[in-house]
DNA sequence: ATAATTGCAAACACTTTGCACCTGT
DNA sequence: ACAGGTGCAAAGTGTTTGCAATTAT
């Protein structure tokens, strides 16, 4: 089976690199349809299906809403061995790859007898540039 | 207004207080209905609405499916100023209150400008008693 | 030409709500 | 007695699917 390219396809993957947000779904139909091109719902769910099962986008659960967010730009396969930062503002990922992340993981593990699920692990909070924005 | 205890009302927090897992809504039913008693859906949603709302139930997402879990017994008020680890097989949570931990939150944002959302964040792994149960 | 993709509408699945009846205080 | 709670069935949401028409190769 040979994948086509079609604008639809292509509308849907453009949005979701370009920008560094997690979207639900009403948001990708509103932005994708009010311009003078057109996705159905029905395209977009089918898509997203896919992207998902190709591993590029992944789907998360904020405020109750379920939102796809482009991942290949940030995770790759080397991301497996060290935890991520997420800035719940603006989405940006921070590889935590230093000697106090693996410190840290070791203690975890040494002293409390519990093995992190690294390559799942994404810890929640707020990057410098979002703390400066606020002020 | 003044709240009524109700047989169903106490059966569904007794269900979730009692597990150390996240139900799903059907998980719920299923229990609740198997035996002699009855539990309707309008009223299951209705309940756990409720106890979201009052705090001790809280909702996550796993296996992209919607799940409740009994919060009161395990976090506190006091519990703002730490992190935790959530055991992915029991549920079971372990509370990070020691040096090794404020090390870590205090390199993250020093060493990386990024302030941790302490109050929800749940790193998931898997717990010494349950690495023990898989061999 | 023909296989993949799309849009529509219908079908599904999950959650919420209106209302008449029931139950705890 | 009566405010709060329940169950049912209907109404909402959000997501998936069958099918005929369209589009990419």
């Amino acid at each position: 089976m040979k994948e086509y390219s079609t604008k639809q396809k292509e509308s849907i993957k453009d949005l979701l690199k370009n920008q560094n947000h997690r979207f639900t779904t009403d948001e990708i139909l509103l932005s994708l349809n009010s311009g003078n091109s057109h996705v159905s719902k029905a395209t977009l769910y089918r898509q997203l299906k896919e992207l998902v099962e190709e591993g590029s986008v992944k789907t998360f659960y904020n405020e109750n809403l379920k939102r796809y967010e482009y991942q290949a730009l940030e995770v790759t396969p080397e991301c497996k061995d060290h935890i991520h930062l997420r800035c719940s503002k603006c989405g940006k990922v921070i590889h935590l790859d230093c000697k106090q992340e693996k410190k840290f993981l070791e203690h975890v593990k040494k002293k409390h007898g519990f093995e992190i699920d690294v390559e799942n692990t994404f810890i929640s909070g707020i990057c410098s540039d979002c703390a400066k924005e606020k002020k």
